[in-house]
DNA sequence: ACCCCGATCGTA
DNA sequence: ACGATCGGGGTT
């Protein structure tokens, strides 16, 4: 048996999902992690959300049901890694920005280009379902870790928003 | 065809 | 503070 999130987790509301993250296990193939820090990005009001502008092909994933990844490259060398909340046609997603590995000695990956870097995640794991995977998915471990709130970062706009979550 | 810019990161 | 590096997306 596991504690495998199932896709009612991820379409929940956006902010909701960026803060359940936290704490929880991420699986990818044979490395184990958990969650340390997530952000935001929430549809076409949402002008930091690469779908602000509406259905391109590299938005369509976010556009996909809840429970989807979202992988871009970003910067010409670094990629991304997000999970699709919410609605199908809605633009939605959380992006991965920090996690602690669980099986070699605590190290911290802080920043999305380095955690998708160490773990060989590239396009190439755009648009995956992670609710149905037995090789890249997410799983509760039963810790609710304490957060901070913060301003999203990295972003010219939509910095008003406090979308930034970290566990203490 | 051209141009600008970006949900980053390592080096200085 | 800055450069690396390149695809997406809008404009000509």
């Amino acid at each position: 048996m596991s504690n495998k999130l199932d896709r009612e987790f991820f379409k929940q509301s956006t902010l909701t999902v960026a803060q359940q993250l936290l704490g929880k296990k991420l699986v990818f193939q044979n490395i184990k992690s958990y969650i340390t820090e997530t952000e935001a990005y929430i549809g076409q009001d949402d002008p930091a959300c690469h779908a602000a502008k509406g259905r391109t092909k590299r938005t369509e994933t976010m556009f996909n049901d809840a429970g989807f990844s979202y992988v871009y490259l970003i910067y010409g060398m670094y990629h991304c890694l997000n999970f699709v909340t919410e609605s199908k046609n809605f633009p939605a997603a959380v992006l991965i920005r920090g996690v602690k590995l669980l099986d070699s000695n605590n190290i911290c990956l802080d920043g999305p280009g380095k955690l998708c870097k160490y773990m060989g995640i590239t396009r190439e794991h755009n648009g995956l379902d992670i609710v149905i995977s037995n090789d890249f998915y997410i799983e509760d471990m039963n810790y609710n870790p304490n957060f901070i709130t913060t301003p999203r970062i990295g972003i010219s706009k939509g910095k008003d928003k406090n979308w930034r979550y970290i566990i203490k």
